[in-house]
DNA sequence: TGTATATTCAACCATTTGGTTGAATGATAG
DNA sequence: CTATCATTCAACCAAATGGTTGAATATACA
């Protein structure tokens, strides 16, 4: 673990928030400019231009000048360090996953 | 995907800060009381317990009261929970990732 | 060159967040 | 009961967030 703090607060920052997500997902599939994404959501431009800088910012999206419009798409070395992030989180997790297996079995009956 | 969007932006929310993923950490190893943490960091109770508080809500962590003490632990419910989401977004990146080897590939010299 | 299109920037506003302090509540020990 | 320890709540504050509108910039097109 070297210094992901603040990578980590801007990953997580970023995936905190719906709009973000689903613009993530979206450019998942296609490149998309500004204003195809735009379309998509009901605010204004600068908006989701706004929503884009975060998630520049958290290095999860780059984008590309293509004539008048600006193309969006996943950063693919950020994504890479998103998914190690993720691993860790899961590693960290996973002797307390453990745990929740016991816990299951334990428990077949008085769950709330 | 059903409806996990209010639940993962509280829990994202709450894994974007550093304090809480330390705390996240900590109970991780052990169920600690609200004190045992708050020793920990150079923020006043009230904060530590706040931090709590956003951890409860996103159902990273559970309190349970032990005599005059809170013990906090993780939740394990919730933890599997967390644990599939990240396997969503996982999945979801995954098509990326491939590309991002077939990007990296193409790529062995120019990185910046 | 001037105009239209795509996007960002700046200023502003309301709400949320992360912190503080001091009072209030809960539980145990005398 | 009352004092004390552990924790939360309430009120407050500054900074960040998520949104708006309107002006500014960049590129293409005629």
């Amino acid at each position: 673990m070297v210094e992901y703090t603040f990578t980590l607060d801007n990953t997580f920052g970023a995936l905190a928030d719906n709009t973000r997500r689903d613009i993530l997902r979206r450019v998942s599939e296609a490149e998309l400019s500004v204003s195809q994404l735009a379309k998509n959501y009901d605010l204004t431009f600068a908006a989701v231009s706004k929503h884009l800088k975060v998630l520049e910012r958290a290095k999860l999206v780059i984008k590309r000048r293509n004539g008048k419009e600006q193309l969006v798409s996943l950063a693919p070395q950020a994504m890479a360090d998103a998914a190690q992030y993720i691993e860790w989180y899961k590693q960290f997790m996973e002797s307390r996953l453990d745990a929740l297996e016991i816990y299951l079995k334990e428990d077949q009956n008085g769950r709330q």
